[in-house]
DNA sequence: TAGTCGTGGGA
DNA sequence: TTCCCAAGACT
């Protein structure tokens, strides 16, 4: 008999009756799952949703996923954000392809060895699907666990983790895992929010320390994190408007393997960019000029993107045949080039001025 | 370990 | 405006 048998009574009743009905919860198909856990990864589920059901729809199976292009893959994932959630899945899929003949995973020990899936996801997939005792620690349960138990250990700090990791499974309901962490996940989505927490309608109000306290708006404590990096972005696309140069992005920096137009970066704001050396003038004595188009700043969890987009004669250049660079139809890259946002609120913005397509 | 990886919404 | 945040993982 658990010391917290009858908490437990409570929480989960309250979930029976307040939880929102989502459709990866009407499912135990670890695939499904799976896809929805990435998704929601740092992500509201208002803003996952139509992203679930647009891949669900598309890759019904991990092993359509498996063998889908990786680009189209990308593409669906446009606008998401944390691209390397993507292409874990990728890779990921693959194993799974390979490795477990397409059958999805739902052994905790196994899912945690698979791209992308860390410890929160891997608990996540194997409670939900069959049931294994194994507490779930995402952004919500450090939250209701700090409050409930009065902890002030900072939830953001690598220590705290094995603290709070050995008080959820603590805390785990033992005779039902998976319910038990899908209540305590939207007690915190629901009532046990971040700022102003409803403990009048809270199913733990009756033990729970910040409440007694009178602590709930100082916990949980958590490091303050950096300042943001500013960056300077210098976007060049062609003068006329149907067509775009586009490469695709390498190495570890942001938007990787994402498409993007030809960029010039700037350690400050350049009142004028240099013309980079993959453009070539036709003429020797006819150097392209650059047109100031538009700008925009664009923020990211750490860096503030100052971007500018310049215009640049196509008619009197041509590109260096050794650059990556290559041309695509403006309404080809709406269709099949992953793009970063703002690269993204351009072109709309472009064709709805042009009103072209 | 602390830093890094997007985006959009709300206080 | 500015800040924090939302079902984390990786290095």
């Amino acid at each position: 008999m658990s010391p917290h048998n009858q908490i437990h009574t409570l929480l989960h009743v309250w979930y029976r009756e307040n939880h929102r009905f989502l459709p990866w919860r009407e499912t135990r198909d670890p695939y499904r799952i799976w896809l929805s856990e990435i998704i929601l990864q740092q992500t509201r589920v208002a803003q996952g949703l139509p992203y679930y059901l647009k891949f669900i729809e598309r890759f019904p199976s991990v092993l359509h996923f498996a063998n889908a292009e990786p680009d189209e893959i990308l593409k669906n994932w446009q606008g998401l954000g944390y691209y390397s959630r993507a292409r874990n899945m990728i890779k990921c899929s693959k194993k799974i392809a390979q490795e477990y003949c397409g059958i999805f995973p739902t052994k905790y020990s196994d899912l945690i060895l698979l791209p992308g899936i860390g410890s929160y996801t891997a608990a996540a997939i194997a409670s939900f699907c069959t049931n294994e005792p194994i507490a779930v620690l995402d952004g919500n349960v450090f939250r209701v666990l700090s409050r409930y138990f009065g902890i002030s250990n900072p939830i953001n700090s690598p220590k705290s983790k094995l603290v709070f990791t050995e008080l959820a499974n603590e805390f785990l309901d033992q005779n039902n895992p998976g319910l038990h962490n899908q209540a305590i996940m939207e007690l915190g989505a629901l009532i046990c929010k971040p700022a102003n927490p409803d403990c009048s309608a809270c199913p733990l109000s009756i033990s729970c320390e910040a409440r007694i306290k009178n602590l709930t708006s100082s916990l949980p404590v958590k490091l303050a994190s950096g300042k943001k990096k500013k960056r300077f972005f210098n976007y060049f696309v062609p003068n006329n408007l149907d067509t775009l140069w586009l490469r695709k992005r390498k190495g570890k920096d942001i938007w990787t393997e994402l498409y993007e137009p030809p960029l010039c970066e700037t350690t400050s704001e350049t009142e004028l960019p240099p013309v980079p050396d993959f453009f070539k003038a036709i003429e020797k004595n006819n150097v392209p000029t650059l047109q100031f188009d538009s700008e925009v700043t664009h923020i990211l969890s750490h860096q503030i993107l100052h971007i500018k987009f310049w215009k640049i004669d196509a008619s009197v250049l041509t590109l260096d045949p050794n650059s990556d660079i290559f041309e695509v139809g403006i309404n080809e890259v709406k269709e099949r080039y992953a793009v970063p946002v703002p690269v993204m609120n351009y072109l709309s913005k472009l064709l709805a001025t042009n009103g072209v397509y």
